[in-house]
DNA sequence: AATAGTTATGCAAACGTTTTCATTTCGTAT
DNA sequence: ATACGAAATGAAAACGTTTGCATAACTATT
């Protein structure tokens, strides 16, 4: 009796004595059928095993019941906060969620696109704001709702919720500073491709300007998103270079790195030197030491976005473009102190 | 100009001046039309900006084009190597990949099977083999293609890919004891819904047992799935009781938060004591001190899983479940050392 | 009891493809 | 030149729903 994979709801109104009008009905205007009429159609569904088939659903050009998302990569604890919350979210209001990952290459987030959309997505969601032309022009012409997640732009083309990085980069600035620190390097990964990145660097950057701060070139440390090229430039700045009295990562994975690299080298954090990171990753608030860095909110960016998507696809798509902005908080912990002078 | 959204395969067939079955070979049985009418009908396509519908292809009953994959969550450092493998295997052939997460609901797990089948996905990736009764039951009477990810077990229903968490155990214990500790806690999560942790603990208890030692119940720490629970129960052992030589964890997260316990108690890791993990997460090798471990290959398992889905998507799927078992290997490094005497 | 207004249901025409079968076109061997 | 088989294309019938319109069954009003 394996064949019950192509019961229909021809088969269901049968069994219920009804019309297939009714059965659809029955799913998708509930209010409309008869209490009684909906216990036999149930009845009928259990019997027969029926599940009803969301691509027939979707034929009719209303709804299909999936949102896309395309996010560089899985395997990165920035985003997977984000993306569990926004998932979660998602499904409360009946959704499924189509992901796609793009490796960082925006060519490849087009043709993601593109695929998701020949899956009749109702809606899109979008890390950050780099993005190729014809990625935003194909969500224009298809007039596509969407959001961008992570982070706020206020004049961003699509609807936004994030932090602002810039904000982030000026708060963990301002937090060093207020400590005392004037003997300060950072560690960035490459800002080309990464508006996130080179935002917070900007606001790193200008606030320390602004106090009269200025970082040499030596000290301006490039290196990749993984704790052990952090860990290996960290390494490079000590051997070769004046040591600073406090390093501003440019998120939690690297300041991770810098301070195992600092405590491979016999330095004690942050007594010799105060680390920060920016980003707040679920460990870096039990690890040891503790690091001080800047949360983004990840939850409430994936839950606010998920809503924004959602309004978009019930409502009107036509008007300006939702932008949310989560404000960003200073979590100081164990990894940063006053200078000692 | 915005009103491409309704284009479809016959507005495309007049532009190519060819019928609707012949754009339609074109995408699916390429072969089959001429070259030259091919290209008639990809200027076609870029004249009107079609996007093919998936829904009305899915609704011919053959190829959706999608395969579903259902994990407990997202923001888990364990999964996220895994999924991103997976997905990325899973892309080569064309496929798109609906996601839902259940929250290690069992139940919940059932609904989004039945909410992913709804979608008529091609085929379904779980993780271990803890399902519902109704979940195995659904999957056998729609002869839904399956695997489970993670774990390898020979007696499984349904196709697997995946290491041997038993295996795991011993292997570790193997490394631990030949190091010369008899004096040995261990400190897993809660073993009841979670056959990966069961499994690990069952090797690691059976092989030190077969090697005449035993551990005491105060050194047999239970701990939730957290660096910050971790080094909380840690550090209640150490106050409270005797200390073992090595801890034995149930995999990286909670090494690590035992390795911060040591640390904030003063202790070296590890000439003081010694602690493994199980499972190597990328920040386990450079963490300080790096991380001893076992590897499970996460990214090996992630791509096989996805072949095996694939080949039983086009291939036969009355056959026997394909359980390939993925060796583990132990990684030796830094939080790990000979017992001193 | 007749009428108007509601409410629940059924009928049948979409929705955008794919595929079987029939037909036409082409190349090649006679 | 003719006939034959192969290759390319077209016509039309599915695929499993949803929904506008029509009808039937109630309720409430007089």
């Amino acid at each position: 009796m394996k064949k019950n994979i192509n019961v229909d709801i021809i088969d269901v109104a049968i069994k219920a004595g009804v019309s297939p009008a009714t059965v659809s009905r029955s799913f998708n205007h509930p209010n409309k059928v008869l209490k009684s009429t909906q216990k036999r159609i149930e009845k009928a569904i259990l019997q027969t095993g029926y599940i009803r088939n969301r691509a027939a659903q979707a034929i009719q050009g209303k709804r299909s019941g999936t949102v896309g998302l395309i996010v560089p990569t899985l395997d990165n604890a920035i985003f997977s906060n984000l993306i569990q919350a926004f998932s979660v979210e998602i499904r409360k209001h009946g959704f499924t969620m189509l992901v796609a990952t793009n490796g960082y290459d925006l060519d490849d987030e087009y043709t993601l696109l593109r695929s998701l959309l020949e899956h009749r997505v109702e809606g899109v969601a979008l890390i950050g704001h780099d993005h190729s032309k014809e990625t935003y022009n194909l969500l224009n012409i298809r007039n596509v709702p969407v959001v961008s997640m992570w982070n706020y732009k206020e004049d961003s083309l699509i609807s936004c919720v994030g932090g602002e990085n810039k904000e982030a980069g000026i708060e963990i600035a301002k937090h060093i500073s207020s400590l005392g620190h004037t003997k300060i390097a950072m560690a960035f990964p490459n800002v080309e491709d990464n508006d996130r990145a080179r935002d917070r660097k900007i606001g790193v950057v200008e606030y320390l300007n602004s106090q009269g701060i200025t970082i040499p070139e030596y000290w301006d440390i490039k290196t990749e998103y993984s704790v052990s090229d952090a860990r290996y430039c960290a390494e490079e700045l000590f051997n070769k270079y004046p040591h600073p009295t406090a390093i501003i990562a440019g998120n939690d994975v690297i300041a991770r790195g810098i301070i195992y690299a600092a405590q491979s080298y016999g330095m004690n954090v942050p007594k010799d030197i105060s680390i920060t990171g920016i980003g707040d990753f679920s460990s870096s608030e039990s690890s040891f030491p503790s690091i001080t860095t800047i949360r983004m909110r990840p939850n409430k960016v994936g839950k606010k976005a998920a809503s924004v998507l959602i309004d978009r696809i019930n409502g009107d798509r036509e008007s300006e473009p939702t932008r949310i902005k989560v404000s960003v908080e200073i979590k100081s912990r164990e990894s940063t102190t006053h200078l000692k002078n």
